[in-house]
DNA sequence: GGTAGACCTGGACGC
DNA sequence: GCGTCCAGGTCTACC
């Protein structure tokens, strides 16, 4: 067994990060309540994979994987851990701009600014892809589906020697339970096509977009983990996620924030009944609108918007 | 630049 | 069990 702690820029908040969107409820995310235990089925690019079992801990999170890891290994998991985590964020001047503002108090007093992200931008691209045009239960069955058929298998490393060999089936005695798959790699549905895609995972209309994406990456012709590093100006980078097939407004301001850029709102049918309930009496609005109520938050829009205490709970 | 309609899935509902 | 309706963003054609 191997356990790692890593430390994250202060302030830090383990449960404002897991619960900052649906992100936990998405495979190979599992989150036991009992005890805010996140678990991931990471995939190591030497085609290990590990089941990670993440906890809060001082200042940060600990880690904890079956077996022993390689050095290479053992960077990889905590590399996308701190990614996952965004340990190095700073929203201190998010904090200065909203320390006058009630909504946002309890942003502040929670240190809440982090969004949960997966290991890779290829990942977080697909499932924001499934969050459009559809229902968050259709969203969990894609992304199930999408790892079913196509992620590779838990492998079992014992006594850090031996490995089971990759894509190889593990029975469900062995794990005592359904099988755990972590996020399928670009060139698996690359290998695959739109109508086996539609057929297996469900996608529908999204197939052609998935699997362009998928050949798009695999290929080297989309660089996405570049862009997690990147000091193009935001707009640029909008422009980027736009170029993305399935990848609109709502879709591309997503993503920007999990990128940590917030000049965009996500608007979709839940913000536009946000504000409309807090503004505008439950009137019916435009996204117009949605960028109205927090145009003054600037380059720190989406965070006030996606922090927001808002009146409105749902019903 | 704004708008209408098609694109799919799955859940709810009525029969 | 079957058919119908509806919710949900993106894309394209059209004005």
């Amino acid at each position: 067994m191997a356990i790692f702690t890593l430390t994250a820029r202060q302030p830090f908040n383990y449960h404002s990060v897991i619960n900052s969107h649906g992100w936990i409820q998405l495979a190979p995310f599992q989150f036991d309540e009992p005890t805010s235990t996140l678990a991931y089925t990471l995939r190591a690019s030497n085609g290990r994979v590990m089941h990670l079992k993440i906890r809060e801990a001082e200042a940060g999170v600990s880690v904890e994987t079956k077996g022993r890891l390689s050095k290479l290994e053992s960077n990889e998991l905590q590399e996308a851990v701190s990614w996952m985590f965004a340990m190095d964020a700073d929203y201190s001047s998010f904090y200065k701009a909203a320390r006058k503002e009630p909504n946002l108090k309890k942003a502040i007093q929670l240190a809440r600014g982090r969004v949960l992200r997966s290991p890779t931008l290829f990942e977080d691209v697909v499932k924001t892809i499934f969050t459009t045009n559809t229902l968050w239960g259709a969203t969990k069955n894609m992304t199930q589906k999408l790892i079913a058929s196509f992620g590779d298998p838990l492998t079992f490393a014992l006594n850090g020697g031996l490995s089971r060999q990759r894509n190889s089936t593990v029975s469900k005695s062995e794990v005592e339970g359904p099988v755990l798959r972590a996020f399928p790699t670009p060139e698996r549905i690359a290998a695959s096509s739109p109508e086996v895609l539609k057929e297996l995972v469900r996608v529908g209309y999204r197939a052609p977009a998935l699997h362009q994406l998928a050949v798009r990456v695999a290929s080297g012709e989309l660089d996405l983990e570049s862009l997690k590093r990147s000091t193009m100006p935001t707009l640029e980078l909008r422009k980027e996620l736009l170029k993305i097939n399935g990848i609109g407004p709502y879709a591309a301001a997503n993503l920007l924030l999990i990128l940590g850029r917030s000049d965009f709102i996500p608007v979709d049918t839940w913000a536009l009944k946000l504000v409309s309930h807090e503004w505008h009496e439950g009137k019916p609005i435009t996204a117009k609108e949605v960028e109205k109520a927090f145009e003054k938050w600037g380059e720190y829009k989406g965070l006030a918007f996606w922090f927001w205490d808002w009146k409105y709970s749902g019903g």
